[in-house]
DNA sequence: AAATGTCACAACCGCCGCCAA
DNA sequence: GTTGGCGGCGGTTGTGACATT
């Protein structure tokens, strides 16, 4: 028995679509509406299976697709939604507006999915598995390895494995998940990427009592400043400090001080760190991330209220022909690797003042 | 500079579920 | 209840770009 296939593959055209064969399939489309994908390709003078009209359509072609790399707000969402609704691309995708299930799958699959299981978390169940870590980069680390440090590393441009922060990472997704239904209700109540909504899902996941059980960002695990503040770094203290001043947010400065010197990135140009004024955690720090934690939802709340325009798409790499100078504050992230760390970093940031830390000190 | 390896992404395939006829 | 059409999904492949040796 068995179905039919959905057109007869004999004389049907496979393989990568030509700029003529996207012209043909637009102005029918624009023409007639695609109707029955069956009897398009026909109707339309292609040689291709109706449903690879389809998928060439939904994918690439639909006017209202946004290209480009994904922004911050959207890595975020898709991670969020993920925990809800698990491989459902399409659903994740209406919540996406001009991305599609593709897209947001493939982007899944060879980003996201590779820097949890990084952090060793399950991308499936979002929980966290400590079989997953890769230990050997743990062990390999310059914490563990002075000898291998170089100044890149000490300014953090790789990262400083902290188990507290991963656990603090794990935690939260955990959290999070639990509360996946209320997620839910407010992914249906609200706008995605609405401030409103990330303040109140941290709000939310810092209730959890898994909050409980984390210990006090940079204050057991994190190696002391002074362990591996360099020349380097000195010399580049005072406009640490200076840049410092103006992330108020970074509520442990105060008390760990040398947390910050460890984690400094310094970018292309130390100045961009001076001059940058408005990125927050991001600043200085390692650039940019994302990650399904409400910490960083926080940390994206507040960022917006900068700079609405973050985006990945820009951010990830700066290709020859773009026209965007390395000019943020170090808000553009070149490997996976430096996400990875900025992860590490954004995590001994910013714990709300609705907590109180020392209780749990 | 050339060969090789790696990565990201578009596209395909086969299957399944839904729905209307 | 059956059948056919379509959309959705997971898995996979092909290919070009880029990085590394």
């Amino acid at each position: 028995m068995g179905r039919a296939p959905c057109c007869d593959k004999s004389g049907m055209k496979k393989g990568p679509w030509t700029p003529e064969e996207d012209k043909k399939l637009i102005d029918y489309i624009q023409k007639h509406g695609h109707g029955s994908w069956r009897t398009l390709p026909k109707n339309a003078g292609l040689q291709r299976c109706g449903k690879s009209c389809r998928l060439r359509w939904t994918n690439y072609l639909r006017p209202d697709i946004k290209r480009g790399r994904f922004s911050f707000e959207e890595e975020e969402t898709i991670i969020q939604l993920h925990s809800v609704l698990g491989n459902k691309w399409s659903a994740i995708a209406a919540r996406l507006p001009g991305r599609t299930d593709n897209e947001i799958k493939n982007y899944w699959n060879t980003h996201i999915r590779k820097r949890l299981l990084r952090m060793g978390i399950d991308p499936v169940t979002h929980s966290r598995r400590f079989d997953l870590l890769d230990l050997s980069s743990i062990l390999n680390s310059p914490l563990l390895n002075p000898s291998q440090m170089n100044v890149s590393r000490l300014l953090g441009i790789q990262p400083l494995v902290n188990p507290e922060l991963l656990r603090l990472a794990t935690s939260l997704l955990s959290s999070q998940r639990e509360n996946s239904n209320l997620l839910f209700q407010n992914l249906q109540e609200t706008q995605l990427c609405n401030p409103r909504f990330q303040e109140q899902n941290q709000f939310q996941t810092l209730q959890s009592s898994q909050l409980l059980e984390i210990n006090p960002p940079c204050t057991t695990s994190t190696v002391p400043c002074d362990t591996f503040l360099n020349e380097a770094q000195h010399m580049q203290a005072n406009n640490v400090e200076q840049c410092q001043s103006e992330h108020t947010n970074f509520n442990f400065q105060g008390s760990q001080p040398n947390v910050w010197h460890d984690n400094v990135m310094v970018s292309n140009s130390f100045e961009d760190i001076v001059t940058q004024p408005n990125y927050g955690y991001y600043a200085s720090t390692q650039p940019s991330i994302d990650y399904p934690l409400s910490v960083n939802s926080n940390l994206q709340s507040n960022n917006n209220i900068h700079n609405q325009n973050f985006s990945f798409g820009s951010v990830l790499s700066t290709p020859a022909s773009s026209p965007t100078p390395l000019t943020s504050c170090s808000t553009y992230i070149s490997t996976e690797d430096e996400k990875d760390s900025y992860c590490s970093n954004i995590l001994q940031f910013e714990i709300p003042d609705i907590l109180d830390m020392s209780e749990f000190m």
